[in-house]
DNA sequence: AGCCGCTGCTTGATTGGTCAAGCAAATACT
DNA sequence: AGTATTTGCTTGACCAATCAAGCAGCGGCT
């Protein structure tokens, strides 16, 4: 029996395998390098941004907590921890939801959208030394798309 | 002055900002995805797997601390750290390093070789379809340079 | 030979995330 | 109407990573 216990998958070959060795350390290495580059310039971590910009898109600037995690791509307890960071420096705000006595909305104040405008360049800029830099020959659109398919591939299965 | 503080850099055009979208997604869940597959399919948590994968390529499967420490993208006391929860499950041991006293060996056991061997289709397919599969028409190859560009940019610029 | 600074690794303290349990409000059921 | 279930969020316990401090062995310098 040439193949024992299990069955053996078709292995990578090595265009594949070099992909996903360079795949391996870019998803380590970015998120803590555009971190880094963001807390280094604007004392503000990656996390933290990114809550504000998606609150900052909103009308009414303010998002249910349960929405805002999942922008984020964070667990709610995870939200909620972020959102109180926030909180103490004054960024957000959180009132109870009207519709709802349970629910809470975070509210972008007007120190964390100025805080926000005065980040966004360096958050840029990071992302395009980063990463946008290194693609430049690339069809963006296509690739944006086979991302987006990474990223919500389906979780079981 | 219109631009009265910074100067505000050349925003992205749209096909960026969804690629810069989706890459965010993706740094998020891509390692935490691929991770719960392995713990889910094989106990293995990918830290440990890569740690296991790196030694086993090595003559002698053995290597110092720094080294693998590199090749994990961790820092060395993160890699103490995955090398003592390793050690405790047998699937690696530490041996002083011969030519110099302070150093160590992380040595694959056989145990630890075993274990790898039963993970690597495990891990092959959760890449394969949380990421491979979404690159289909691309150019590999062209797409590993520009990974291993994005992931060693230099530090600090 | 002996001290001094450097190196390799570990350990302690902290951080930022997760999951599980808790709690209060809303909703469904009879 | 009154209870049971579900929902929205927070809190507690934990975990894996980081940085900073500690320590032992090495090597250079005199």
């Amino acid at each position: 029996m040439p193949t024992p216990t299990a069955a053996t998958p078709q292995p990578l070959n090595p265009d594949e395998e070099s992909l996903v060795r360079a795949l391996g350390q870019v998803m380590h290495v970015l998120p803590r390098a555009i971190d880094a580059d963001m807390v280094g310039d604007r004392q503000l971590p990656l996390t933290e941004y990114t809550a504000l910009m998606n609150l900052s898109e909103t009308p009414g600037r303010r998002m249910r907590m349960n929405e805002l995690a999942a922008l984020c791509y964070l667990s709610l307890s995870g939200m909620t921890r972020t959102i109180i960071r926030l909180e103490t420096q004054g960024l957000v705000r959180r009132e109870r939801c009207e519709e709802d006595a349970r629910g809470w909305n975070a509210v972008l104040t007007d120190a964390g959208f100025a805080r926000l405008e005065e980040s966004w360049p360096s958050h840029l800029a990071a992302v395009r030394r980063r990463f946008l830099q290194h693609f430049e020959g690339f069809d963006l659109a296509q690739l944006a798309r086979a991302f987006q398919g990474a990223g919500t591939a389906e979780t079981t299965d």
